[in-house]
DNA sequence: TATGAATGAGTGTTCATTCAT
DNA sequence: CATGAATGAACACTCATTCAT
């Protein structure tokens, strides 16, 4: 028989990857996943059930990989929990910086074409805040962080923050590095906008 | 602003910005937008070009009425650069406050489907860009704002962190008020994430 | 407007009887029906959902009419049920003299492609069914018929044959005349295949 | 008779009838065929030249297990022309008494989706129609079959009521049971629908 | 202006068949 | 012989847009 190589899946999710980032969910067509994939059309069918079966299974690699790198920043007991802060920061960026394609796509995640109810693919997402939140949590009992903030908040307002800077980054990275946005919203984030002393 | 204000326009604008919040651009259906602004389908190309040049339109009105709010705030001596920018963080707010589907349709803003070359869409939005950005300078010059970030990083990590916390808002009203969201982003941008003293 | 010219729905569903005739339902293209309908192949979905209720559509209008002609001869009180049962044959056959396509589309009724949960098209031929039976029951009645027969079983015999009939008459019309068959058809039914005196 | 009857091909032949039977022939899959025998796709394929193929094999072996059949009965000498034409009845009944499955695939052995041209199977139909002409040509001749009848209408009629009660049987077997049927339709073929003396 | 019937290009998905192993 | 992964042609249906009235 023709074995399945045992690459194309990965092909096929790379493909995908390229095609949602650059055409968006509703235009990538599957065909073109299929064409540059090195793939027929029929292929893709092996593999995934559907175009919204490709799409879920990225978001699912990406939070699930983020989560798993959260939490390993999150478990350490040498750091504080301002430093652990730093650290989920440092994901989110790390996550997308030869990765510009990802970015793209992980910004469109909630776009309305995929039926939510059907995607599992929310559950590493929540579970990514979780932890963001716990991390907070810990530096509010240290005292190292303000207690006065609505945690949920919080979270939300940082997470929409990364994904603007990084979807502008993405459509046009030539200004801002990478490592300029992640230094301005550690230090914004720590230190808010005011000057020292105020 | 156009030079014919008719009935029938304004009406289908209302009619696309709750389809378009409803169902997201793609899956909105002119006939669907024809139908609730009470119209046939064809006079909705009577008055528009496409369909892609009524949503240009409504985002179109949408950051021109911000840029209206903002540039009034930004012109009064009366008050600080820190009390201004609270005011461009109400302005956000307050544009959504009772229009969550329009809060919805703008957070898709970036989608793919729209050919982002055409929009002069954009001018109106990097004009409030622009304006927040000379808020900020403004509070430096003042010595009350922090002179080391870099302006344009800041401005979109606030108007991401807005987003997204609008866009959770719009999904899911319940337990998160319009003013909770609002009191802890000023004070995040003001303070940051640290404890007083710290 | 583009004025609906009023019998396009009529052109369809003709070209549709002739395509599912010569191809059978599978096999029936939808652009096919179009073309020969002189019409879009988006028209066809102005006038039917899909391609099932076109089928549907031909089918309840064929028994409908049945139904009707049926039931004037069955109400009748002029003649015996000897000459309404010969008036069902010729029901039958007289339906599909100059349609042989006709005859061809609906010897594959019961096609498992149709969908018959959803065919609401059964209700007049069982109604046609119900009718015949009733003639048969009054010729029972008036001491014309054979009471020992078991009237579904007569009714279904009877309608199986004459189709089988006018199918192989559609697929090769030339030797076996329309009305040679419904003669032998009455002939049969009434005497059976036996020698007269036997 | 073909060269190999090795245990696969029969096995494929067997699933296939139940799959025919059950999705009817354009929605039966050649995957699900395979799944049923036990065997692979592919295997299918080395068996038979496609899809047709194993329906036409079906077909063939059903009209072969018919016309031997009949042939038996025909050659008797110690039996009148009635009695042969009861048998006739039989014949076709029994083939699919435990079987209904092959009723209701051989019901729709007409489809379009079978390019009649290719199908040899006609052979032995016809054979068998042949034959059952000839016991009637030998009732009349014995003075037992009314001769005024034409043999290609009646043979023809006959058996499109039998299939269409099969078909109906096989639907739904619940109330008719095949011997009702059977002697149903033999008293009808032998009297007709007329009481007695009439 | 206003209408809405008509259009037809465009695409996700299926599945019979092939063929490298 | 047997496999089953790979193929790709085929098709029903959608819907933004047009245009005759």
């Amino acid at each position: 028989m023709r074995t399945k190589e045992g690459n194309k899946e990965q092909e096929i999710l790379e493909a995908a990857l390229r095609v949602f980032a650059e055409y968006g969910y509703p235009n990538a067509k599957v065909g073109k996943i299929a064409e540059i994939a090195g793939v027929s059309t029929g292929s893709i069918y092996v593999y995934y059930k559907n175009k919204e079966a490709i799409f879920i299974e990225i978001i699912e690699r990406l939070w699930a990989q983020l989560v798993g790198q959260l939490r390993m920043i999150e478990q350490r007991t040498d750091i504080t929990a301002i430093e652990k802060f730093d650290g989920l920061i440092d994901v989110l960026f790390d996550a997308f910086v030869d990765k510009p394609f990802l970015a793209r796509a992980i910004l469109n995640e909630f776009q309305e074409d995929i039926n939510i109810t059907k995607a599992t693919y929310l559950e590493d997402y929540h579970e990514f805040l979780s932890i963001g939140k716990k991390v907070f949590l810990d530096g509010v009992a240290e005292g190292n962080f303000n207690p006065n903030f609505n945690v949920e908040v919080i979270k939300l307002f940082v997470l929409g923050g990364v994904r603007m800077l990084l979807h502008q980054w993405a459509n046009d990275p030539q200004d801002l590095t990478i490592n300029l946005l992640r230094q301005n919203v550690k230090y914004f984030c720590r230190r808010g906008i005011l000057a020292q002393g105020r």
